[in-house]
DNA sequence: CGACGATATTCCGCTGGGTGGAACGTGTCT
DNA sequence: AGACACGTTCCACCCAGCGGAATATCGTCG
């Protein structure tokens, strides 16, 4: 048997600093009341021990009691802003997604891959939105968005071989779920400067998006605008698009942000 | 003395609990490369234990490494964007802060109250921005911010008095450091429904904020226009700025979002 | 080139912080 | 009142975590 004696697979938890992480893994997206007993459940901890630590992160900020249970804290929000990576990509980014907004008054956003999904960083939401729901550090997967075909367009094999191998899952009838089909559609994407997706992921709803570059002609990050089918054109919109992530691209570079690591930018004065 | 024997203050650190969230802590905001001696240096913990928690939290995705150090993960954005009240009022209010962006070509940013000061929750920044650094997840001391009157105007008195308590701090000659000055002005901002930050911050930037309001009639929120002074004039924008306040209110209380705990809303379905 | 300083990583025997079963207190059903 | 579920406290056991020290690695001096 492969399976290793460490017994981790359904949730033994060895060490302190896993069972915390168990606990706040343990809250879904936008919960706010989940009770001691329902954290007991999920995290298979005994009951004790979960008190101890939700009690200590309360403490902390990284949870907050509500009326019957805890909720994720302010903490964990102003620490997530605080990830450098992300924080420099939405801020040089934001100013353009207005603009693109202004322009269109459709959805737009700005994304990154991660691992084999696209987890979008920022999105410029006005009133008349698409139906679709999706926040901001969602992730959805890559091949069946158009911001994720941007950046496989131009990322290196073995990533698009590891989406390719992870399955191209079918969402809608308009999925490209053809491992052949979809690189061909990646190389597209390279000629075209742009790539679109046609209801790929849920129906009545299309994008286009573009790939942001840094200084070392990496794409690190693309931005899409989305609307409902019929209502926009994506070929239409896709140069207002490419004039943006060119405008990014080149502030970018300028401030030398680099690849997936090192991000010398907005540094502090002490460098 | 009120000084608790539990010997906290300089940086006791009894539990692993504690020192996991002192190493977490140790980041600056966009902080890219701190390496594990620097840590070391901040947290005051031994070199070994710093080391373990990191290599765990790197496990975890809660911090990467870099070239040199380690740096803040993605796993953090993605748990800091779960945060119910937060996500709820952001999204809530996106598209009206995109609204009058588009109005006024200035800063809108969405804020709340945390203890005494202001925390940016969502901000919408143009390429002609205001001067003034600030990103969302900062804060900012309520007493001389539009957001901040805006809410305390609105506030129980012992909250007001605890920013009072805690110093009018001078930050520019406009600041208003009088106590009695100060609740005066709060009073003026109920008649008027509106708050106005003269350069009280930063010299050269005003800001006008209007609070947004749940189903039991608590400030919970506030909205503000930044610009530079003399290019826009607080008093003509703050209409403009009620009406979207006024608007997202009324939806707040159409979801029955309330105070500062129990947020029923976009609860999953299972209720 | 070798010595030094600063950093990252590993080692290992000791110990006290964390453990979790059990008991207790409280609120809410039927 | 009894039954149930939940939150909270207790306490004796014990192993996870500790941290000083040793080792490895790198860059930078004289």
């Amino acid at each position: 048997m492969i399976r290793a004696s460490d017994a981790d697979e359904t949730g033994q938890h060895r060490s302190l600093l896993q069972r915390i992480l168990t606990v706040i893994d343990a809250f879904e997206h936008n919960e706010w009341d989940v009770s001691l007993a329902e954290l007991t459940r999920r995290t298979g901890l005994p009951k004790p021990t979960v008190y101890r630590i939700a009690r200590e992160l309360v403490r902390w900020g990284a949870l907050e009691r509500t009326e019957h249970g805890y909720q994720l804290g302010v903490k964990l929000f102003m620490l997530g802003e605080r990830v450098p990576r992300q924080a420099a990509l939405r801020e040089l980014a934001q100013p353009f997604l207005e603009d693109l907004y202004e322009a269109t008054h459709e959805n737009t956003n700005l994304g990154v891959l991660h691992g084999t999904d696209v987890l979008y960083l920022a999105r410029v939401q006005g009133h008349r939105s698409s139906p679709v729901v999706l926040r901001v550090g969602d992730t959805l997967p890559a091949h069946s968005t158009s911001i994720g075909k941007a950046l496989l367009a131009y990322a290196r094999r073995e990533v698009v071989q590891e989406v390719i191998d992870a399955g191209l899952a079918r969402h809608t009838a308009r999925t490209v779920v053809m491992p052949g089909m979809f690189i061909r559609q990646l190389q597209g994407v390279v000629d075209k400067g742009y790539a679109v997706n046609d209801e790929e992921t849920h129906t009545g709803v299309v994008s286009v998006a573009a790939p942001i570059f840094d200084a070392h002609d990496e794409a690190v990050a693309a931005i899409s605008v989305t609307g409902r089918a019929g209502r926009i054109d994506p070929h239409r919109i896709a140069p207002a698009v490419r004039t943006a992530t060119l405008a990014i691209s080149r502030r970018l570079a300028g401030q030398g942000l680099t690849g997936s690591h090192e991000t010398p930018i907005m540094r502090s004065a002490s460098g």
